[in-house]
DNA sequence: CTAATTAGTGTATTATATACACAGTTAAAG
DNA sequence: CTTTAACTGTGTATATAATACACTAATTAG
């Protein structure tokens, strides 16, 4: 009954392509990534990859591929980014694609970046800290849902490739003149940061749901049943009555500016946390100014 | 050269078991989730699963499966979660599970949710909002690092299990008197919430890389090395100046209290981030007052 | 030209999820 | 007590994916 299982048949190869799976530990597929695991990662998404003289030259470059996988997750979602959809897309046979990326993982990583684009160049006159770090958060908010699919990876762990430090670098140039320490810097970044990739998960899962046709009403409709199963839970006292209290839903884009009794939109609301962490850090800025 | 891969076959069967798949739109496996998936894995995981009266009694319960589901993903790592991982672990063989969940998205979520666990109790009084939240903080981000896979998941548009209610529950009832509006709560939740979550992403590498059998030297070594590619270059001035000027990477928990001019370590800068997120949403709360 | 070296192909292997049919089990109904 | 529908766990089969490996054709250094 118990299965052999175990023993990956690890067959000697020659030094040569020494770029592929490594062995350590258990060593899950993706998402795995101590100290090993990461260091590889890191190294395969700086490579430059130089091309060799001998043989006929490939057709293909890294970027080709990559944007091929990236159309097919923009296109049907992270599941269908197979290794055999993206050669499919490119008119070549799976195996095609080992000749640029040793595994799968190591295309991923290099997608992700690449998906992640460059951050807005800023335009014109600075504007403050405040305003410029709202435009970064704004950006770096609607990078997240045109590409849901970014969401459905594990970010813990996942090598920084360099469009992931340009963001990180935009952002310290919104708070260059802040009179922060290089710590501060990086920690108010991380604030932000942690901030607007963990409180986008209702607006991306609501970009998801459009690029695969939901309407807006039915993809409400399916996050209010999921948390309405608070309501009337005696576990959940005040979240039931908080529920049960807003009548609708979400509410989509609101056609009007008018703040009234309307219940906030996804983005006021985002807009609404924002400027909580905006006034913490400010305060904080204006302590340090104090001294 | 093009490869004939088309046409996957997609044999007709019988209306049988009509909790299969579902069909929708092109259907990621896992990770999918417009409304139509979100509704079904919703009721998925809070179906109460009504034994029935006829056959045998089933030997396990839907709670021993998740049980050992979570054993396996804090032995070995969301990888390893496999549907013949957790078989084995109960002495089943693989196909058994799915008399307890109809597929591997379903155990999952009621992992998931599981794995969460309920927030700890308040005891004795209440220290006022502001610490109440701060141990609410410290709490989920110590939950997420006891159990690193769960990072290792989408939480985007995911159903919303008892737990992760009661962790919300948990929030709310810490700012029940703040004297925020029923919206306001929840839009102040999202915010901590968000924080938490989004910025606990390198305490849950190292936490995994822990759970691996890497050193904290190991892990650190290689982030840093990761992040500091940055050094040196042109595209990154700013990034590049601090990476270059903090000598070390990140520094262990500090043995001592005193905190000189010593780096913050891991815990340190995410409490710096919580304070600046609390002051924000204290100023908002005093703004209420001073109405 | 010749040999080394590489690009893309074709095929085989392995891991996983899961459909389906079967055998033994159990309790409700006769 | 028998019958039998409804179930449980098993065994087997299939589909999808990743990817190892060997092969052919191409290309250029010498």
């Amino acid at each position: 009954m118990a299965e052999r299982t175990g023993q990956k048949d690890r067959k000697s190869r020659g030094a040569k392509s020494a770029r592929s799976r490594g062995d350590g530990p258990p060593a899950a597929t993706r998402t795995a990534s101590d100290g090993e695991e990461l260091r590889k990662r890191s190294e395969l998404l700086w490579d430059a990859q130089l091309r060799p003289s001998r043989g006929p030259k490939p057709t293909l470059s890294r970027e080709d591929v990559v944007r091929a996988a990236i159309s097919v997750a923009d296109g049907d979602g992270l599941a269908a980014l197979t290794m055999h959809a993206v050669a499919e897309r490119l008119g070549f046979t799976t195996m095609a694609l080992y000749r640029y990326f040793p595994n799968k993982e190591a295309l991923i990583d290099a997608s992700v970046d690449a998906a992640l684009g460059t951050p807005p160049q800023r335009s014109g006159p600075l504007e403050g800290w405040r305003q410029e770090v709202k435009h970064w958060a704004y950006a770096k908010r609607a990078m997240l849902c045109a590409r849901p699919w970014l969401a459905e990876l594990p970010f813990v762990a996942a090598p920084h490739g360099p469009n992931w430090l340009s963001w990180h670098e935009a952002f310290l140039q919104t708070i260059a003149d802040a009179g922060l320490s290089p710590e501060d810097m990086m920690d108010v970044l991380s604030v932000v940061h942690g901030y607007v990739s963990g409180s986008s998960d209702t607006a991306i899962s609501l970009a998801r749901a459009r690029s695969r046709g939901s309407s807006f009403e039915e993809w409400a409709q399916a996050v209010s049943a999921d948390l309405c199963r608070a309501i009337n839970d005696p576990r959940y006292p005040i979240l039931s009555a908080i529920l049960s209290s807003q009548s609708g839903g979400i509410s989509e884009a609101s056609p009007l500016p008018a703040r009234g009794g309307r219940p906030r939109t996804l983005d006021e609301s985002f807009d609404f946390g924002l400027e909580r962490v905006l006034d913490g850090i400010q305060r904080y800025i204006d302590s340090l100014k104090a001294l």
